[in-house]
DNA sequence: ATAACATGGATAGGCGATGTCCACAAATTA
DNA sequence: TAATTTGTGGACATCGCCTATCCATGTTAT
C-alpha cells in the first residue's frame, strides 16, 4: 500500500516550475524530457493537478502548464491529494452490521461511527495536518542550498530556453 | 490508495478475542461466521497476524488461534503492519537521478535521501506514533461502554460455545 | 482410523495503476 | 486560410495486487 508513482512525478515536475519566469510556460514535452519519463502519462498527471487548481494550462503554440498560485500557498498534501485523491486511507465497509448478534436490532448499539474507522482516521489528520505546513517554496529553498552555481544556472538556463 | 479489507477484518476478528477465556482458541470458521465472510480469505489474514506475534494457532481438533500476548500489548499500528506490511506510504523512485542535470556526475549533488521522501515519511512516522499509542484493550473498553447488557451477554456466550 | 483444525501453494477474477494511442479543441505562425 | 503545436479527454492495453477459492498436507483429539 503505497502512493503512486504520479505522486513523483508531480513534486519533481513541480519543484522546477517554481522558478519558471512570469508569463511563461512548459510543456509536457520539455518536463518529460527532463526526467526521462513517459510524456502521455505525465500529461495524466498534470490533467489532475490542473483540476486540483495547483498548475494552469494554456492551449496552443508556446502553449503548456505554470503554476496557478504563489509556491508558498502550494502545499505537500495539496499535491499529494490532487493525485491519490481525498479518499481516507482507512474507510470499513462496515462488516460489524453483519455480524451475528445484530441479527436482533435491538442488540446493535455500536458507536457510530466505528472507533476503529475514527481512531485511524484522527491519527492520519496528524499526518495531513504535517503535510500542509510544508510548502513547494519551503521545498525549492531547502534543496536549493544543496546545489551548486553549476546546477543552479543550468536549470536557470534550461528555463529559459523552453 | 487505502488500506485493505484485510485490516477490517483483522480489527473486528482481534476484538473478539480480547475476552477469550484462558487455554481456549476460536477456530477460522467460527470467526468467519461471526462476521459472514469468507472463512478461506479469512485464514490468509490470520496467518499474517500469526507471523507477525499477534495471535497464536494451535493445529488439530479443537484448535484455532488465541492472542499471543496481552490486549494491552497490541497497538493499532501493530494489526495494521501485521496486514499492510512494513513499506512506507511514500517512497520514491529517485527519478530526479535521471533527469538531465545529472549527466554530469559533478553536477549532481541533490540532497541524499531525497527531501520529498524525508518529509512525507517523518509526517507518517506522527500517524505511526499516534497509532501505537492506542491498543486492543483500550478499542475493547471504549467500545463495551456501549454495549448493551444483552450483547455482552451474548458475546460470552457465543464465546464459551466455540 | 477418522474428523477437525491450521498451513501453504496454485489459481482465478476484479480492479486500479501505469502507459499508449487517437480524435478534438485552441492558439500561434506562415 | 492552412499548418503546426500544444492541452483535453476517451478508449484501450498491460500489469500487479487484492480478494477469494480450492486442494494437498501436517497435526491433534476422539
Amino acid at each position: 500500500m503505497q502512493y503512486s508513482i504520479g505522486v513523483e512525478y508531480a513534486f519533481h515536475s513541480l519543484f522546477y516550475m517554481v522558478d519558471l519566469p512570469e508569463h511563461k510556460t512548459i510543456g509536457i514535452k520539455d518536463m518529460s524530457k527532463l526526467h526521462g519519463i513517459s510524456e502521455t502519462y505525465l500529461s495524466k498527471i498534470f490533467s489532475k493537478l490542473r483540476k486540483a487548481g495547483i498548475v494552469s494550462s494554456i492551449p496552443g503554440v508556446n502553449g503548456g502548464y505554470q503554476l496557478a498560485k504563489g509556491a508558498e500557498n502550494i502545499s505537500f498534501w495539496d499535491i499529494i491529494e490532487a493525485i491519490e485523491g481525498t479518499s481516507p486511507l482507512f474507510s470499513c465497509i462496515e462488516i460489524r452490521k453483519k455480524n451475528i448478534f445484530v441479527n436482533d436490532p435491538s442488540i446493535f448499539t455500536d458507536k457510530c461511527p466505528c472507533l476503529i474507522k475514527t481512531v485511524i482516521q484522527e491519527a492520519e489528520e496528524l499526518m495531513r495536518n504535517k503535510l500542509k505546513t510544508k510548502s513547494l517554496r519551503w521545498l525549492r529553498e531547502q534543496v536549493y542550498r544543496d546545489f551548486s552555481l553549476e546546477k543552479r544556472n543550468a536549470i536557470a538556463d534550461w528555463l529559459r530556453k523552453v
